[in-house]
DNA sequence: GTGTTTTGTTCGAGTAGCTTGAATCAGTGC
DNA sequence: GCACTGATTCAAGCTACTCGAACAAAACAC
């Protein structure tokens, strides 16, 4: 979970490779061409690198087009399964889910990031841009303000550092400052709030998920559209409700 | 969904990568020292690799363990809601899980093998080797025979050439004629049974989702302990309910 | 404590093999 | 029919990937 260290010299082949799948995953599916037109590179050399994935299922061919394959799945889930926290924290998502109404997201934090690793909906609860494995810098949103706020002071340097401070909406927080006081007031009252910061109209609560160092493993949140989380039920409620499902969590990874 | 063609020059830097995925797939986590015993290169070149994929956040760093990152979770997401199946199953294999109170599961067939897409447990559900994404053989099980019956005869046996018939439990079937045979009877009424082929003790039964030329684009199935899944309740009533289900499937898919 | 082993990491040189552009083939539109 | 766009193949050239040795750092034995 660490800040990824500067790779001396990185395999360009690879970094090639990856960009192929990172532009079918924006763009849904591509042709020999496209992908061409989008890497640097020959159309030939794109050909065998498309090619060569598809063979390994990375890629799935359908026409001329190429997707991502579902293999990826396969890791993915591996991955997921890694993070004891996943199995601790969804039936619990699940029921918070279910008792607000409203969508949970349970994320983690790697490379200086955030990822969503699971998410549940309750009955009213509203659709957003986000999906499991989702990727979303810390410092926009509930859940990953949360777990900034309980990084050791340096890891938060080297995060803003290495990502900035990029806007999504005119709420969102792009001042090194002004994040350092929000980081405070997380601190001082134990979790996090999103008002309308990563997505117009929408509020969340976020609490960290701490090791026995106060150091967060990852968050909770809760969002919904402002006009529902709002008052008293957003303020002391919810918050309440979230500190206890992340204090019981954070107890059982604690003591497996 | 086509066998992939086999590539003339396939890039061997990106099939190195693959094989460091795959292993880290199988085994977890892995140091370098180990990794390059696995792989036949030079340490310095396993290190060279390794670094980069985890710059690129497929790989993480733990120590000097490194596995699978959860960026992968983000690839197989959208691979998955490509399948607009998913969409259309996802409930469906809800409710069947609620009703038999058995573990179902929804499969498609990727490269001649078949990929598990969704599974939901019922309240007795049992705990198998497989998971979401896990990729198996499709003479091996009650939804892979599903779909193998329900596929042009050429893609069959393109399908039999390339992977051969692998076994698994004294059950599977291993021989080409004995397989064809069940085809045949697969095709006859409608659905396959899966005796013990794949896990010692596990019974299944598999109904294939097919589009309007009665071609395979998935199926479904329900699997429980042999003592459960027997007598009528097998033979007629699963059956029954399974196609059902998968015909229900098979109109929206046609008709969006 | 010291010597030994095992690990990750860096670096220059050499050549394997990746990249390229041109040529060929396959399909579409006009 | 021809022109055009796309995928695919191939030999030649040179990039950049691989290697092994050397170093650093940690783990271990005694």
């Amino acid at each position: 979970m660490a800040i990824p260290p500067a790779v001396n010299r990185p395999v360009g082949t690879i970094e090639r490779a990856i960009e192929i799948m990172e532009y079918l995953k924006e763009n849904d599916t591509a042709t020999v061409s496209e992908m061409t037109d989008h890497l640097d590179c020959a159309k030939s050399t794109t050909h065998r690198y498309m090619k060569t994935l598809a063979a390994n299922s990375l890629l799935v061919e359908d026409g001329n087009e190429y997707q991502l394959g579902i293999r990826f799945l396969d890791y993915g889930e591996v991955a997921r399964n890694k993070y004891r926290l996943y199995d601790e924290a969804k039936p619990r998502v699940d029921e918070l889910a279910e008792e607000t109404e409203e969508k949970i997201w349970c994320a983690v934090e790697e490379h200086g990031r955030s990822v969503h690793i699971y998410g549940a909906q309750g009955k009213h609860s509203v659709q957003t841009y986000a999906r499991v494995g989702h990727r979303n810098y810390l410092h926009q949103h509930a859940a990953g303000k949360a777990i900034l706020a309980h990084l050791p002071d340096s890891q938060i340097t080297e995060t803003i550092d290495r990502h900035g401070l990029p806007g999504r909406t005119p709420e969102t927080i792009t001042d090194r400052d002004e994040l350092w006081e929000e980081i405070e007031t997380i601190r001082d009252r134990g979790y996090a709030f999103n008002f309308q910061e990563s997505v117009e109209g929408l509020h969340a609560v976020g609490a960290p998920i701490t090791d026995e160092n106060d150091i967060a493993i990852g968050a909770i949140s809760v969002s919904g559209p402002a006009s529902r989380l709002e008052g008293p039920f957003l303020r002391d409620e919810l918050p309440t409700l979230l500190l206890g499902v992340v204090n019981e969590i954070g107890i059982n990874m604690a003591h497996p």
